[in-house]
DNA sequence: TCCAGAAGTTACAACGTTGTAGAACGAAGG
DNA sequence: CCTTCGTTCTACAACGTTGTAACTTCTGGA
């Protein structure tokens, strides 16, 4: 039913594999053939079968991308530049949404619809060092997040210790000193909440401020809804404080709303600071203080590294970390001194 | 190098052939033999091909869901439910990008990619009438968005009219009599902002209110920045309005951003209404009154509607269209009459 | 005891492509 | 005119799976 190799040879009158060297770029085949093979697969609408292909050479040509939910936003943008990325690459991109979970995360990399990709992009929240096995097959595999374990595959990361211990300062600087946290997760072992709560506190350390437990409020998802349910946990048991900082901005601005309905005014009573830098973040109201961690640069650097682990021979190179630069945006929620 | 049926036939003392029955569910096997075998593929943690499957059984057990962008909040929910929904029904889901671009959409359609995929799902924006060829192809196809052209295929849609007119209506029910618009795209031949417009007008004229020209604002992409570019013309040219319907929710938010950098109070001086409920809505201050379109109840229609063009005969059955339920959400920033 | 039919297993041929090896052809060099 | 060597094209064999059809081996009834 659909057209073959064969059908575009049988009109081109040659045989079948010299229209799969015209495809394939072949360079010594003469013009007059090239064109009359080219002439049959426009007039057939002939289109190569990619399974075919696939079985034969190995080579599938589409990439995994795995992130806990796409309808957190941070996931969203970022799969939205990754998909761009791997187009740019001649790359399909597949997305799997793994919630988060350990199980899931495994289950993923144990399943066989891997093997119809070339590689994987993860950012995982429920892994741990005992997992590295899992991570040891022929796959490659890209990380999103820092290297906190030992894994043998790649790292794209942002800065998390650093530019959350920066966004700690940057508030202390305007004058603040009673800095609640939202996002805190003792769950996770070691991923961007206890990176960034480490940063905090190494900022906090640095000028002389005392770390308060009472100001730290958890939050296991980073949906707005766990922002708001965190700032209603700290203002519930009357926690003070003049500022505070979101681990990512829905946090912050789930927290944002509630300080609002409370008649706390952001930022003359409290300052409010995110990460991420959401789309979002710049049209909120106030518009919100966040950092940005570079996703962009995140999506294209993890793709690019992914490419060179397929490319011929680059499955033997050493495993790379490289980690995006940072910056505070200054906006309203958190006004600089 | 990968495990292959032989691989583990061997190790059984089977034919291969008994393995790939095991392996799909056949029913006349003797237990000790599925047994043999189950331990087999155990032991060598075989995981089938699935390029070879496809190459041979036609079925990829993949769908491509095509969105203009993943990083409009709208398509990054409704994505997140098709995948999810994919998922349940044991199908991977490959994205797609087409920036809402005529030619990239037809592109797509074109595309060798999609023979790796038992079918689309495709939110369109740039096709016309005139493209209804491209979609006669073999491959099932689900559009999302109204019924406007006779194009041969299935259609789950959101009643944007009706929807667009209820949310005027309610602009006018609490008192509101110069209700601007935001996103009027003419470009666009018969897409969601064309149908949202005729909902608004159609509320205008059913109550009496003049329609007037002034009050309509473009925009192209439906991004936050787009709503604030428009909102800002609005106010340039010194229109008045005590309203304003933002034709989807990051629309709706960019314009309140810059209502309230203007000075101007919402609700009191201006009311603001969107169209999505996006998470986003609840915890915008104010919150965005906004029009649920059944997002979740699209997403999984669209699934399943694509399931039963895949399943055997499932080819030959009429085109169909199938709309969602929708909803006014009141919220904070146009409250009720 | 034999036979029919079901249960259980296997052999073989695809699916459509690319890799390898080599055949046919022509041009250049002696 | 023969040899050599590139160019151009082709034949054949995989890749790993499933569909078809056939072959055994059982089971139960006459």
């Amino acid at each position: 039913m659909a057209v073959t190799l064969r059908d575009v040879a049988e009109l081109a009158g040659v045989s079948f594999k010299t229209v799969s060297n015209v495809i394939n770029g072949y360079p010594h085949i003469r013009p007059a053939t090239r064109e009359k093979v080219e002439r049959a697969i426009a007039e057939l609408g002939y289109k190569p079968n990619l399974s075919a292909r696939s079985l034969r050479s190995g080579r599938t040509d589409t990439i995994a991308l795995a992130v806990p939910e796409l309808n957190l936003s941070y996931f969203a943008e970022l799969a939205s530049f990754v998909i761009a990325a791997a187009e740019e690459a001649g790359l399909v991109t597949l997305v799997e949404q793994t919630g988060g979970d350990r199980a899931r995360e495994l289950a993923l990399l144990q399943s066989p619809r891997l093997n119809r990709t070339d590689g994987l992009i993860l950012s995982p929240l429920g892994l741990g060092q005992e997992d590295a096995a899992a991570l040891a097959g022929p796959l490659p595999v890209v990380m999103l997040g820092e290297r906190t374990f030992d894994w043998p595959c790649d790292h794209v990361t942002m800065r998390n210790v650093e530019a959350a211990r920066a966004a700690t300062e940057y508030l202390i600087a305007s004058g603040r000193r009673r800095i609640a946290v939202i996002g805190e997760n003792e769950a996770e072992v070691m991923g961007s909440a206890r990176l960034r709560l480490r940063g905090y506190r190494e900022a906090l350390a640095a000028h002389g401020i005392e770390y308060d437990e009472r100001l730290v409020a958890r939050a296991t998802l980073w949906h707005r809804a766990d922002g708001a349910r965190a700032m209603h946990d700290l203002l519930d048991r009357g926690a003070e404080f003049d500022a505070v900082f979101g681990f990512n901005d829905t946090l912050a601005l789930g927290a944002m709303r509630v300080l609002q309905e409370a008649g706390l005014r952001v930022p003359a009573d409290v300052a409010v600071l995110g990460f991420d830098d959401l789309d979002e973040a710049a049209y909120a109201i106030p518009s919100l203080t966040t950092v940005d961690p570079g996703r962009e640069w995140i999506a294209r650097t993890a793709v690019e590294t992914l490419l060179s682990r397929i490319a011929p021979g680059g499955a033997d190179a050493e495993p790379r970390t490289r980690a995006a630069a940072f910056a505070v945006v200054e906006r309203e929620s958190a006004p600089p001194a």
